[in-house]
DNA sequence: AACATAACCCTAACCGTTAGTGTTTAACAA
DNA sequence: TTGTTAAACACTAACGGTTAGGGTTATGTT
């Protein structure tokens, strides 16, 4: 799984590195969209192609850091103890999640996320995909056999919960009230 | 609030309302991808920038028909009863919409939509906005006070299962589904 | 009649994104 | 070592959504 990298490897992490680490600098500085992604490759010396080769959009250029998004989130469902029930498992992970969302020194990007359109839509979508997956873990868990529309609605409550608690005033409380919301859903489901 | 309105209201309401007809008579005649913004003016007989003078972006013209969605359902929640609970009143308004979005004849757009990223895309970005607003409605509700998180949660939730209804087998019985929890959730929230 | 302006047109461009077509260079086999 | 292959990258040109700039026409108003 983990071969010592060739210098091959090595030299296309640095220039995806380089790009990423470019463009957050170049879009806090100027602002999103006063940057262009021409401006992105000039000042990263490499060819517009090139960025596209490494990133999707330039709107995945602002969420490189949070890739494991997704995974957390699944694994706290399936990683979780023998009989841990599972909404306090999924509290507890979108509670760390979101702590790191808001953590010192998170305030300028969030902040340039907020106030792009273009940004928060590709946010909302990213959470959209998550929420399938989560949904899927959910199904897929023997211990749980709840119905799909209720893995699904109850992976898009937890969605929820992380979103709005990105933006409230106090993010752990907003967690726990959304949470204690969640339960009495999920519990509204048992068989 | 409604005078008689002149000729010059009357053309501009018919420019955008051939804009629309065109584009989505094109669009699902050929696809949404295959049909540009350039294609649709010129069958609509039209400048390029008059169908942006009418619309925001190629994907509001797709989504031309509902636009009274948000109203409705803020409506749903000021307009009921007096002492007439929240949800229940809100569940009837959900069902309503999603039959509406399920209705004969509403396959091939639905299709359409599902079909291009950029559609979806919009879709949920118009389904945020909604939410918002309806999370505001609640938190004006002098019978319900509740906290801020709880209406900006439940406001989602309901969101959440039109969404999920929309592409459901059974939207019916989904939305029943999900509205059962919608409903112990929102119990959970009482002072 | 004279004016103000809303609605529209045209052109040219900007910007994200992609296709097509080389060129370099690391990885590897002979 | 040398030759081969393929990945990573560069360059150019374009496409499609979107907008700015500046002009024309027709409508409502004085």
């Amino acid at each position: 799984m983990s071969e010592p990298p060739g210098r091959r490897e090595r030299k296309k992490a640095a220039t995806r590195q380089k790009i990423a680490d470019t463009a957050l600098r170049l879009f806090l500085d100027r602002g999103y969209d006063a940057v262009g992604i021409r401006d992105v490759a000039a000042e990263a010396d490499v060819a517009v192609t090139t960025v596209f080769a490494h990133f999707a959009s330039k709107e995945a250029l602002v969420f490189e850091r949070d890739q494991d998004f997704e995974q957390r989130l699944t694994q706290a469902v399936t990683d979780r103890q023998p009989h841990e029930p599972l909404i306090p498992a999924l509290h507890r992970e979108v509670q760390a999640l979101v702590r790191h969302c808001t953590a010192e020194g998170s305030g300028p990007l969030r902040r340039m996320i907020e106030g792009s359109p273009a940004l928060r839509e590709y946010e909302e979508s990213m959470s959209l995909r998550h929420a399938q997956a989560l949904a899927a873990a959910l199904a897929a868990d023997p211990h749980l056999s709840r119905s799909a529309t209720a893995c699904r609605a109850t992976a898009r409550f937890a969605i929820d919960a992380y979103a709005l608690a990105c933006r409230a005033d106090d993010p752990g409380a907003t967690v726990d009230e959304v949470f204690r919301m969640i339960e009495a859903a999920w519990e509204a489901t048992a068989p």
